[in-house]
DNA sequence: TTGAAAGCGGTACCAT
DNA sequence: ATGGTACCGCTTTCAA
């Protein structure tokens, strides 16, 4: 059970030197051997010899000392959010970094919980990305922009709710959400939407323009509809407290955000004696499976998310040719899916 | 598609030389002010013509340059998990990268989605991390490990189900869900329970030694009763097919897995006619706030985790001191948490 | 076919 | 109080 250290502590980091001399060749034919290069030939009987001596040392090569040398590094940086965010999310995340790496790019995804966005910015640009793709909530500023290309990043792109100038932007605006929801609504006969905006900070970079996309929904269908939004914190007690004073409020509808937030609100509703739809009609976003699940089914928004095909490609051929203009809108496509509750 | 590079496309990335040449000073001046070197005292005037330069030129130090010069980093390298976790794991993740950077770590998560084990060490291992802390699923063998270490990682980490030879580990026996799972529903007079295994690939490291958790209980606690495994996908299909066939399966109980699994296929159960509880009890695990909007209000096992900040201080130590023999068992305490679905 | 050597951007020792 | 310089590990001409 308890092992005795073996040469645990300073076992020097075997280096190329090392491996040169094991194999009895020079640091620059290891390099050649080493990375197939094709301008120089080396004899069959040396390739073995020091890829013997390699595997025998262990020897991996130094990211850092290799990037210094080239003067440019292949890693993608992916700042993490802030905020937890869905599953409709980290899936499209997973599928982003599987294919850059498909394309040989080192993904690196950093977590700037709790610094600014300058300062995160910076300590992003100390490890000189060739590309930085921030997705969903946006930790960056012009400032950061302009620090991040001055330290060689050849392309720094935002995929989220608004653009960031210096930035490649590709913008999903969010506001289709909740003109999905509330045209869907409007359609239903419904008069009085109520709006959930989420408490938690982080959020109103979707919440806000999700709202702004119902406003704009009702302004243009619904004359005599009005719309009232409604914050409302991720847990039981928060969701109870909206929904004691309901009856007070005179909404007949109201659109939760997503789908967790409405299931949550669903549930307080019915607690509170409130029929849904009936007395009120309840639309989520982001079509997970648990909408199927509650009843009644829950209505909701489905987001139709670009490609992490297309995210990769795209950083891809900003970095080889940065200065092309690339701002593209509206990505996202956003219909609703009616069931039971509304 | 010529493109007339309009400006700075590639305005040269500043280093310490250009501040040093804009502040008339060596670089050697403009090291000892950036990082405030106490053993050598720089006049007033000299700083502040150095920072000035700095800023001026919007410079921010190469941290590989650096680390390459230091011999060392302070890097944390999290990979992560190859299969999209829960709600409660990925807070748990935020928690310890929070602190690691209070440790003055930089945090680094790479997503090494369709590398094999090896391949991912290896690519790890080229970024020279100081230490590697694997969370859940471990995508780490003895050799990976011992390649890690080579390479100079002062702490390779594991925190999950099993030990990795080589590896510190804090092993969090995950039988002791299936345990707290299964005692609880002997206790409520259950005899026949079924288990749900995860079809996704992957998660089997956390499904198997919940199962082999539940067989312990009810080989202890109940000489007459019986343990099934029902393999189950998360989707509804995967559902409703067994719920389908439930009668026959004969059982009284059923523990599944988590609590997202265990409201999919409670809603399934419903759906085919089965009472839950009086037919059959369903018990989840991750205490989860869906748990309690599901109605019946749903069983489910508490988990225990470590804080993010003993994590992270447990990372600093065997930094620190990499021979220290650390391994410990069972940081995860898991109690019953009786609702109403039991 | 292979080797010697310069240099990437910092840091720290040793002079001055 | 500052500057000169060697060096970290690796790649890549240029010579031999």
């Amino acid at each position: 059970m308890s092992q005795t250290p073996k040469h645990s502590a300073d076992a020097p980091v075997p280096t190329s030197t090392d491996v040169a001399r094991l194999a009895g060749v020079s640091r620059a034919t290891v390099s050649y051997v080493l990375n197939n290069t094709s301008a120089v030939r080396i004899s069959e009987p040396t390739r073995r010899r020091v890829r013997e001596a390699a595997e025998e040392l262990g020897y991996v090569p130094h990211a850092a000392a290799r990037s210094l040398r080239a003067g440019h590094s292949r890693m993608v940086l992916l700042p993490t959010a802030h905020v937890p965010v869905g599953p409709l999310y980290s899936r499209f995340l997973n599928e982003v970094q599987w294919a850059l790496r498909a394309l040989d790019y080192t993904v690196v995804q950093y977590g700037s919980l709790g610094l600014g966005a300058d300062e995160a910015a910076r300590a992003w640009a100390e490890l000189r990305p060739v590309a930085v793709l921030s997705l969903g909530e946006i930790g960056l500023t012009p400032h950061g922009v302009r620090v991040l290309k001055r330290s060689g990043a050849k392309a720094v792109i935002t995929l989220g709710p608004q653009r960031v100038e210096g930035a490649h932007a590709l913008v999903m605006d969010q506001r289709a959400v909740g003109s999905a929801a509330a045209a869907h609504l409007l359609e239903r006969g419904r008069r009085a939407i109520g709006v959930v905006v989420p408490a938690e900070p982080g959020l109103d970079l979707f919440s806000r323009p999700r709202l702004a996309g119902v406003r704009k929904a009702v302004a243009r269908g619904g004359a005599d509809a009005r719309v009232e939004p409604l914050t409302m914190a991720y847990d039981e007690e928060s969701a109870a407290r909206l929904a004691a004073d309901w009856r007070g409020l005179g909404l007949d509808a109201v659109y939760a955000y997503n789908d967790e937030y409405a299931q949550l609100l669903m549930r307080a509703l019915q607690d509170a004696g409130v029929d849904v739809p009936g007395e009120c009609a309840v639309v989520g976003a982001d079509d997970l499976l648990l909408g199927k699940l509650l009843r009644p089914r829950l209505s909701t928004v489905h987001i139709e998310l670009p490609t992490g095909r297309e995210i990769a490609e795209l950083v891809d051929r900003v970095v080889r040719e940065p200065d092309g203009d690339v701002e593209r809108h509206d990505l996202m496509a956003a219909h609703a899916v009616a069931r039971e509750s509304s």
